[in-house]
RNA sequence: GGGGGCGUAGCUCAGUUGGUUAGAGCGUCGGCCUGUCACGCCGAAGGUCGCGGGUUCGAGCCCCGUCGCUCCCGCCA
């Protein structure tokens, strides 16, 4: 007989009847009916029933068990009866007799049962990681995690892809995020960092001339945490390619993605590759955010215009952006419902307040209700109703601001109103890019132009006019568009990407536009720099987040319900006690000195 | 750094207008029970009401402060 086992907890079926086996694992539940036993035997694979008799020589040993012990049972698998089989459980149709017993490690009394989904409290499941792992739902998802981290790989290699690991400690990168920090031994007063992502090491691999790069890889960011950004560290599908154009890129990623979400979707719809492709200023308009979830089917619209007509008196929106969001059906709504709505985009949004007309049907035209209904005659209000595709029964909704302000207000409200209506189509994985993001932005504190997202894309214009172009040229340089692409699914940004530029005069000439000299740009960049002065490909590549993927596809709100061990969101993990203080020695050999923020209680001893 | 929510038994929660000895379910322990599978029945143990201060004859409840967890804003090229 086998040491521990011969068969796993989830393997037993009645085809087994007769088989003696061996089975080791978890006592998931005790059920002592005085004269009969039951031990639910649980392992990675599932739980069987094991069942024994007082009169067995065994009995004496196995009614000591108690729950989360880990036990050995060996006996014949008996197929049950039919008044006592279990359809709930794979192997609910036999059970194994036990006829030798034994203890391989005895468990305390746990601080939570792990044989419920329960709701407990994140300290408490977060200290005890190892038990929270065992229930069936978090086991499930991190098993899932590994499943679908699996078939990314295979698709990314089976698509010509090479898996390359790039360092973990490197060198501070003086853009973005706050590095993590590593100090040096051998280099008193220096530090290595770890990567907020691999973003130069894979466009050193292009340049190496690997052609396709992918890594599932580790990223560090010392930032505050969400429910969808871990503290820390996450992992990203981190891709980059040679000799590519955008589209490219998008046909390369498009088949891995749609795969893998069709692969585990279980019922859920994928929106067929190639997915859409918005522009980032056409997002903020119908959508109101650069990641809209498709699953909403309101789109906004500019009226703008309407309300800047003279027949037009009120006040309120003159001289203002003014979106207009659809509610459909919601003229059905009682009053409380508007209010409600209004009180939320005050207090939540800081919005000056939220502008409604109820459309109802006046003979054979149209004619508004309520909220500033008195304030639009016929015309304006089929003009708005034209836009956003409302008819009689429905309420349309304003936004009016400054033009950014107005695009965001307009978005929470699409949002919050599709979910009030119950307008989300579920059971859907709605994916786009979005294209077109502006290269600079203005910075309207400092009063200057700044990178709008990634410094290092190449700039969607003419090469020659981009080398030229003058400080003045303010209005050119705001409306300059970049080869920089996010991908979004379901209103999750999964990812941003690039064409990556990798001109040398182009860069240099970039970062001009953005306020670094020359000199500065030299400095600050000159390994990329260098390396792009000794014949770089075009390339460009893009970085879905793992952990994102997976959320997705577990329909999880938090990463820490994919995560086999998170930290909570300062950033501690309570179960290993990090982050922690270490010995003087260790601080000596790394040349720190500690200079805590002070400490009111250390005053007290010291003073 | 800022804002919201929460904090009562190991866990989930109830606790009225401030009023006697702070309760229930689950879990744990003990007893009974031969077909359960969330087994059942009986009993027991288990409490710094997050912590500190205040108001009051009297505080789980009211006030002030503080700590912890969490969600959001800032931040995340």
């Amino acid at each position: 007989m086998h040491a521990y086992r011969t068969h796993t907890c989830g393997s037993l079926r009645s085809s087994d009847g007769g088989t003696r086996v061996r089975l080791s694992g978890w006592v998931n539940r005790r059920r002592d009916h005085g004269g009969l036993l039951f031990l639910d035997l649980r392992d990675h694979y599932g739980i069987t029933q094991c069942v024994i008799e007082p009169d067995s020589p065994a009995y004496a040993e196995a009614d000591k068990a108690r729950s989360e012990w880990v036990v050995t049972v060996t006996g014949p698998v008996v197929a049950r009866t039919p008044e006592t089989l279990n359809r709930e459980m794979a192997t609910g149709e036999v059970e194994v007799r036990i006829e030798n017993f034994g203890v391989l490690s005895t468990a305390q009394e746990l601080p939570f049962p792990v044989f419920t989904e329960a709701e407990y409290p994140e300290e408490v499941r977060l200290k005890y990681r190892f038990l929270d792992l065992r229930r069936e739902h978090l086991h499930r998802n991190i098993t899932l995690r590994s499943h679908v981290i699996q078939s990314i790989r295979r698709r990314m290699i089976t698509a010509g892809f090479t898996e390359f690991q790039t360092p973990i400690l490197t060198a501070s990168s003086p853009e973005g995020a706050r590095d993590f920090l590593v100090p040096s031994r051998l280099h008193p007063g220096k530090f290595y960092a770890l990567p907020q992502a691999p973003q130069q090491f894979k466009q050193l691999v292009m340049i190496a001339g690997f052609d396709r790069y992918f890594q599932i890889a580790p990223c560090f960011r010392d930032e505050d945490a969400r429910a969808d950004r871990s503290p820390g560290e996450f992992y990203q599908l981190d891709l980059e390619m040679s000799f590519v154009t955008q589209d490219d890129v998008f046909a390369a990623v498009e088949p891995v993605l749609a795969g893998v979400f069709e692969e585990f979707a279980d019922g859920r719809s994928v929106s067929p590759a190639p997915f859409p492709r918005i522009a980032y200023d056409e997002a903020l308009l119908k959508y109101g955010t650069d990641k809209p979830d498709l699953r909403n089917p309101l789109v906004i619209a500019d009226v703008s215009d309407v309300f800047a007509r003279a027949e037009v008196e009120f006040k309120a929106f003159k001289n203002k952006t003014v979106r207009a969001i659809p509610a459909p059906g919601a003229g059905a709504q009682p009053r409380s419902w508007f209010d409600r709505l209004n009180e939320w985009a005050r207090a939540d949004l800081g919005a000056a307040g939220l502008g409604y007309v109820v459309l109802e049907s006046d003979g054979g035209g149209l004619a508004g209700k309520g909220g500033i209904a008195k304030f639009l005659s016929v015309e304006p209000l089929r003009d708005i109703a034209a836009r956003v595709g409302a008819s009689a029964g429905d309420a349309v909704f304003f936004s009016a601001d400054r033009k950014d302000r107005a695009a965001l207000l307009a978005g929470a409200v699409r949002t919050r109103l599709a979910r009030d209506l119950g307008l989300i189509r579920e059971g859907q994985f709605e994916f786009c890019w979005i294209v077109d993001f502006p290269m600079y932005e203005w910075n309207q504190t400092d009063q200057r132009v700044d990178f709008s997202h990634n410094p290092f894309s190449m700039p969607n214009f003419d090469r020659e006019r981009f080398l030229t172009l003058g400080a003045s040229e303010l209005d050119t340089i705001l409306a300059m568009k970049a080869f920089q692409y996010d991908i979004v699914c379901n209103g999750v940004e999964l990812s941003s990407g690039a064409i990556r530029n990798h001109d040398p005069d182009v860069m240099l000439k970039a970062f001009e536009i953005a306020g670094y000299t020359r000199e500065e740009t030299e400095r600050r960049f000159s390994g990329m720099l260098n390396a792009l002065r000794y014949g770089a490909p075009p390339h460009g590549g893009t970085a879905p987040g793992i952990d994102r993927i997976v959320m997705l596809i577990a329909g999880e709100e938090n990463l820490r319900e994919i995560t086999m061990f998170p930290m909570n969101q300062r950033a501690e993990d309570l179960m290993m006690g990090a982050p922690s203080e270490v010995s003087p020695r260790q601080l000596e050999e790394l040349h720190i000195r500690l200079a805590p923020p002070d400490d009111p209680d250390e005053e007290h001893a010291n003073g």
